[in-house]
DNA sequence: TCTAAGAATTGGAACGCTCCAAATGTGACA
DNA sequence: TGTCACATTTGGAGCGTTCCAATTCTTAGA
């Protein structure tokens, strides 16, 4: 499977390597005629460049990288969408990583990213600080969706504990008092969801109503923490998932327990990903301007690369509640007050 | 972001780079004393070895590339569990690309894949064999989801006439005779499963029910496929979406315009996603052992990569259905013949 | 026709690594 | 102590590009 080279073409097209380069860059003086004889030359070669000769040769691979935290959470290829058409925008090609929700396959697939020299690297929902703490001295890199301030990189993500908070509001405002959570882990944002529901919960003087069950953000672990949440003595009335995904799995679990939502129980998620938009889930959740934050981890990482900004930035956009049919009232024969 | 280089490390360590590369690789022949020296600089330096210049000069990037159709649907990230599982054994690194749902998108990622000099791809749920065809030359592929046996490729793919043939079966024993089918356009396998859909109502004597709308494979194809058929004279009671994701867009058409399924109308998909299996959904599907394909599309590219394969193979799956709670027999009201 | 300035082209040195053949070390054995 | 076989180590030539300085061509103006 030998590839053609350079060479080759500037021989056939009778012409020095260095020509070739050019044209192939696209490069301004050369040529109309010995541009055309380098590219037919190609044609018929078949060439094509060799990426890796070239970054050796030039530092740049004109490539970004995306890490994935996990591929079977929605929200990530919704990032992916803006991600991609941002990078299309600015002539970078795109490899993507997957993290395989893990910190230690993030490491690797972030480590991958930097042996194949790429220019910058996105870190979509991020489980862990310390591989991009380690990473950032190779490359700029842009994390998307912790609420963290970094000096090593930029970030990216909504405000999660005003997220959170309006989660508490809508389920109070309903009269919901035993409101319990579902952790997400370590997972991006999840630490900062958590505190927020915590803190809504105090300043609406709930305190003794907070509950959260262990999680980290996977369809599995919205069930198991549902199935915990309801042997507790005493039966929360909503239930506030960390994301969509486990408030899916929180879903499934509730329903089969021949619970029904929302009469039962309220059920909210977080993400407003594609899962909780389908009608027959209509799961009332935390939209993130998924497509938006993805656009600008791209214009984040290009300030970078090309205008030489070095010091950190630290990107917020504001959450908004979007109600949908599983929250209602609490049932009523919950004891008054 | 200058990198440390194998040099610089040789002269910390007081050795040849030769000695370097030789302990990077993990050679044999070093004594434990300079194997330790080196990595010692190595580890102080924050050395970490250049994929480019390491490939550029043997040859290989041990990583292996995968094509993602449609990073929005589940059935890709299933495949890809099985890939990297087998990746990982075999100690290969995995790079994604997004097809982003398009043929020129594919083409994209198959070229960059070509550019880094990745040592196989993968091209999960293709949309086109050009691009293959012509990539072929350059890396051994392997297609998953495309029934077409190739000269020039592996495929892998589960027998998606007979999984058509199936869902016609069990739809028929439950007494429908309409039952129409949502297309799934170009869309890998999609071509084959339209055809085993007719064939089999054919089959059952049922031709003049044969009813296809247009589709590709998108949840928002299947919700306006699902409306199409609805809009037709007769309508059908039973609808044989081509894939998960567009059953999911029909089901929420459906439900918005206030049918029940399946006391209206039965539904059934294809692939067995995890949205299939959400409790609350219950789609009747078929099955395909994602993962399995997932690994065995890395055995057959490690079978060409180092046992030296060059005649194609095609590796096929039985599929079988998976019966949940969106099929049952047509409504009363129908008219008798 | 000559000259200068600018446009177009080229040779050859990197880039960071692997690989090969050759050189050096080591220890066992006679 | 001298040999020999084998284990270690090393110099240096690529790998396919880009980049820079230098060279050659063109063209306009005098």
């Amino acid at each position: 499977m030998a590839q053609p080279t350079m060479q080759q073409v500037a021989e056939r097209a009778g012409v020095s390597t260095a020509l070739v380069s050019l044209v192939m860059r696209g490069a301004p003086n050369v040529s109309d005629y010995r541009r055309r004889l380098v590219l037919e030359a190609a044609d018929e070669l078949g060439y094509r460049p060799n990426v890796l000769a070239r970054n050796l040769a030039s530092r740049r691979t004109n490539t970004l990288g995306v890490v994935l935290n996990d591929l079977h959470n929605p929200y990530f290829a919704e990032v992916v969408d803006g991600i991609q058409a941002a990078a299309d925008a600015a002539q970078h090609r795109l490899l993507l990583g997957n993290g395989k929700h893990s910190l230690a396959g993030e490491a690797d697939a972030v480590e991958t990213f930097l042996q194949f020299r790429v220019d910058g690297i996105v870190v979509a929902g991020s489980l862990g600080l310390e591989p991009i703490e380690q990473a950032s001295r190779s490359a700029p890199i842009v994390v998307v969706g912790r609420t963290d301030v970094l000096s090593y990189a930029d970030t990216i993500n909504t405000d999660d504990a005003a997220g959170a908070r309006l989660v508490v509001d809508h389920l109070v405002s309903l009269g919901h008092e035993r409101i319990a959570h579902i952790d997400g882990g370590t997972g991006a944002g999840a630490p900062e969801r958590a505190e927020g529901y915590r803190s809504a919960m105090r300043d609406h003087g709930l305190d003794r109503h907070i509950r959260v069950a262990a999680g980290d953000f996977t369809e599995a672990s919205g069930a198991s923490g549902a199935a915990e949440l309801l042997e507790g003595p005493e039966r929360p009335t909503a239930i506030f998932a960390s994301n969509d995904l486990s408030a899916i799995g929180a879903f499934d679990l509730l329903t089969d327990r021949g619970m029904s939502i929302p009469d039962d129980v309220s059920l909210v998620g977080f993400d407003n990903t594609s899962l909780a938009a389908m009608a027959h889930v209509g799961l009332t959740t935390i939209n993130q301007p998924t497509y938006d934050l993805g656009v600008a981890s791209i214009e984040l990482l290009l300030e970078r690369l090309d205008d030489g900004r070095t010091e950190s930035t630290q990107f917020v956009r504001a959450p908004d509640l979007i109600v949908r049919t599983s929250t209602a009232p609490p049932p009523a024969q919950e004891p008054a007050p």
